[in-house]
DNA sequence: AACGATACGGAGACTGTCTCCGTTTAGCAA
DNA sequence: TTGCTAAACGGAGACAGTCTCCGTATCGTT
């Protein structure tokens, strides 16, 4: 790749992540190519689809996922409030911007999503907490990783869309736990 | 009203539902209005927001739920089976339209949306079935009607972001019924 | 320095939302 | 019937966003 291409790229996806932040993933993107100081032409070339956009500034996120879990993981209390603890955290995950728990919750089920990648890291994660209270047989055996990511990304992209705060959240996250857990 | 408005307005109602049962509830408004044969600014005078064209739509719809609430308080078999009935039923009625289940239940939360009143419909609804369930120390008593149609509202959400069948919708809905039941 | 491959950028086509205002019409009163 | 006025119509066009096309500029290699 060309220096500067590369260094094209780069502006972008760091005005992309500003304009997100600011304005949830519906911002236009014209508005991230001016912020960047390029043509559409280059932002469209770089990024055909909204969602390579997207997937590009998740790179970082990636870290945040694998970092957050193994904090989840290390948790010391009770199957119920691990579970919490990790929903809590997954929903925050996916709510960093508006419009995230929808877009990744969607793409959660869709081969061809360019956001796939991430998707996945975030189901391994959910996988990796599901083992661990499958070991401790706190949880029922005929739910997987991906059921639970859309049961709670579920939640999530109600909580964005209707802007509830987290202790409307709470109540939700609670019956979807209870619902997953073998009754003591 | 003039004869004429009610005329024109009641093609343009009859056209959105087509419009909208074919193409989902982000179908072009002013494809409505062509379909209608009147202009954009008769379709945006009658329903200044594409939620109140929504509304309208919806007249005939509240029929049909309360039809299918009656249906369902009258089930005989266990409760579980009942509250799954419910839920299976809500999850119907409000992915008749693709971005149904998003738009119905982002509304509601809000006051001050146009379908408010759509919505309390199946609030109500859903407070009939959770009654008859508390009648029977079936449910939790720490969960009121917005809660359920929260929880049920985002896994109708995903399923239809998703385009997931009925098939990989049940267990989901299972799991939010097992939440929110006493277990036995 | 010259050259070809690579990348740029922005004008503009296209689609959808929504408004404004000149024109038409319904319905009433004389 | 005719005339009048408030009510309603409709579509051109302003505006915003997406995305493409292609003439121009730049990189990096020979």
């Amino acid at each position: 790749m060309r220096a500067d291409a590369k260094r094209n790229r780069d502006r972008i996806i760091e005005s992309a992540r500003e304009v997100f932040r600011e304005q949830g993933y519906d911002a236009s993107l014209d508005e991230v190519a001016k912020r960047a100081g390029v043509g559409a032409g280059t932002l469209y070339r770089h990024f055909p689809a909204r969602e390579n956009l997207v997937d590009a500034i998740m790179q970082t996120w990636v870290d945040r996922v694998t970092e957050a879990t193994d904090t989840v993981l290390a948790f010391e209390g009770g199957e119920r409030d691990l579970l919490l603890h990790w929903f809590e955290t997954y929903v925050a995950l996916i709510s960093l911007h508006k419009g995230g728990p929808a877009k990744i919750t969607c793409a959660m089920g869709d081969p061809d999503s360019p956001i796939l990648s991430k998707c996945r890291v975030l189901s391994d994660a959910s996988q990796r907490v599901a083992d661990l209270l499958l070991e401790r047989k706190a949880l029922r055996v005929d739910v997987d990783a991906v059921q639970i990511c859309r049961l709670v990304g579920g939640v999530a992209t109600v909580a964005d869309n209707a802007a509830l705060d987290a202790s409307a959240v709470r109540p939700l996250l609670e019956v979807v736990a209870d619902g997953l857990l073998i009754p003591a």
